[in-house]
DNA sequence: TATGAATGAGGATTCATTCAT
DNA sequence: GATGAATGAATCCTCATTCAT
């Protein structure tokens, strides 16, 4: 098992641009704070603003409104997944199935480390996923996926790559919420991703055997 | 998440008499319509009362609280799922694989099927998914599928059968939410049932192939 | 110490009149358990006829108000509790002090038993103290008590002998529902009671004294 | 009494600013006025804000729920009796018996001033009575009246001491609170008073007859 | 730039009473 | 007489955002 750092939501650092001042980055903190110990429902501007010793002024002079801090909390996180992802993804010195497995794995560990956090941000998830800055950012990690498919399928067309891609990374994401949602013991998360890993692999083993498989032919 | 007391959310009257089950019908079809036109943040009762052509009270004679509707249509739903996989696996005129490729494309079509209700009940998840009673409900469809596992896989161990059971329900529905997320053309849907079908098919597959497969072997 | 039986509200019967059925009856228990366990903000009618397993309508047909459960409770409380009093005072054959003991023991002690009912019903009193027969209910302890301080203050002028009269009454009345706010043991009933009597007493004693005693006189 | 949270009753803000202060004052006062005209059961936080020209929410700003505002309320009453009380008990300049007098006709006097607003007030204790703090603010005038007492009754045992405290205690606020509750005269107030005085002065020198006296004597 | 007081519409829920059946 | 469904005003409290200082 490689060490692979999982995203931690609540000792973030600025990824691209230096942050204008440390006010951002305590409204984030708190912000986290916030939606774990509270939950979305009790995320409000102004608790937020209180844990971060800052007046709601102040926030809004930052943020232009609720659905903008959530949304940069779920930024930051997908841009953290996406390091891990390629972080393992590209290290070419293991075989594509065991990377894959290993990616599984700390994708899962990394969503049940601070659970609550992702529920509650998930929860919270129609007050900013409408924005149009939210399909970009989602779509981030992609490249990184899309690379490591044509790795493992140098012959399948591109939409069946495509459709593949976009199918292991949204099983990925969306099961990894749902299995994170209860509180999972080190072995539990062990077994699940050996299981998701599994089918991962056997799903592009399979591509790999018929590379224009499609629906008809099975 | 702090203390949350998850309230009763079973119906407060059982409906015996006919006017109640037509009062009960109208409010859960405004509520659909509600969460359809409008959206999980504008579900209130009062709106839902007043599009059911029915007042307030009325409508907390039949149902305890807010959560109680919108448990109830998550509940029919969920009830509707179970039947209709649970006709599709049953049915032992086709093998298996291609009863699991029926089900999946039958799965995903009902799930863009008025995917505005779904998105919105979806949002409005954290109201009442944390009622004892929803846990029970959405394990309803589970022994259709363990049954299905059960023909599939007759050589495996419990463990590895309950894994692989409970990873492609839960992929199942949550990549059936996400992907229904968005409109969908009819060949999108085939597509992406399609992989999806695959990708189950040549995971369970490799279990056949190695039924006592665990985690320790890779 | 004589036998005493302090009243209890909920095992009443009906003091003057036959009950036209039995339904007042089963609705005043089952607003005398709703005031216990529920309290007084929790004391609806609804709640009422459903512990007694009547309709709403019946209870109005019985009640022309809610108000009128609660003073029809503490009418029969009253009136149990002149029952008790006339009984302890007008046994001439202990000398007067002693009957005043016995008598703020026993009323003490049956106001700490059900007390719950006794808070709720007090604090349920703005709803239906401002009757006009509240008052003459409220009333009809009196001649009970102006008869024995007749016996204990011969001497005493009409006016001084009234107020005496009302202030015992008062106190006792107002002190006890205090006193019984809080659980109390048998120790604490008895001690306090018996300081309680002691202060009638003494009181009593000085007007003996100064039968026409005015409070420039002191 | 089946299980009811108390609430935090506390003031929100501390008013440091003379701004807090104003607001704070215009809507305790607005609240005397909705209690005393309109009553308990009318007593609203959208009342008391409208009537100090204030919003809701700037009510809810500076007191957590509408208890806190009854219970300020009570607790600067309860300050003020105290006040009153300790400057009269400790008046040493007059013989103890007297000053006692004078407290029982002033306490009288200020319980039939507003009588409306405290009789309102007490209407309202269901609402605040259960809070911590209301026990505390309660407890205040204790010490005051546990002075005079050692003064008046210095052989007597602690216990004896104690319970004479409390019965006097007691029996000024509850009866004085009864006698007020209708409208009175003057000449009514003097009478009582000077009735109620001499009861205690009656059982105080009955005390200091007998310093040991305990209940098993009888 | 920073503050935090002020807003007030909005939301969930209750309940005394009526009246058609 | 008995029922109990229906009413809807009334209540407490929250919160995103603004803006005067």
């Amino acid at each position: 098992m490689s060490k692979v750092t999982s995203p931690r939501i609540s000792s973030r650092k600025s990824p691209k641009q230096e942050r204008s001042n440390d006010l951002v980055g305590a409204i984030l903190q708190a912000a986290v704070r916030v939606l774990a110990e509270e939950g979305a429902h009790r995320f409000t501007t102004a608790r937020v603003a209180e844990r971060a010793g800052v007046s709601v002024g102040s926030l809004y002079q930052y943020f232009p409104n609720k659905a903008s801090i959530l949304f940069r909390l779920q930024s930051e996180e997908w841009q953290q997944t996406t390091d891990m992802l390629a972080e393992i993804l590209s290290d070419r010195t293991k075989p594509p199935f065991e990377r894959l497995r290993l990616l599984v794995h700390a994708f899962l560990r990394s969503e049940c480390e601070e659970a609550s956090v992702r529920i509650a941000l998930s929860d919270a998830a129609p007050l900013y996923r409408d924005a149009p800055e939210a399909e970009a950012a989602k779509r981030a990690t992609e490249p990184v996926m899309e690379e490591f498919m044509r790795e493992v399928l140098p012959a399948a067309s591109n939409p069946v790559r495509n459709v593949a891609c976009d199918l292991i990374m949204t099983t990925l994401s969306t099961v990894g919420q749902d299995f994170s949602a209860t509180p999972r013991t080190e072995e539990e998360i062990t077994t699940f991703s050996a299981a998701m890993a599994q089918m991962f692999c056997a799903y592009l083993q399979s591509l790999v055997n018929q590379p224009d498989y499609n629906r008809e032919e099975y």
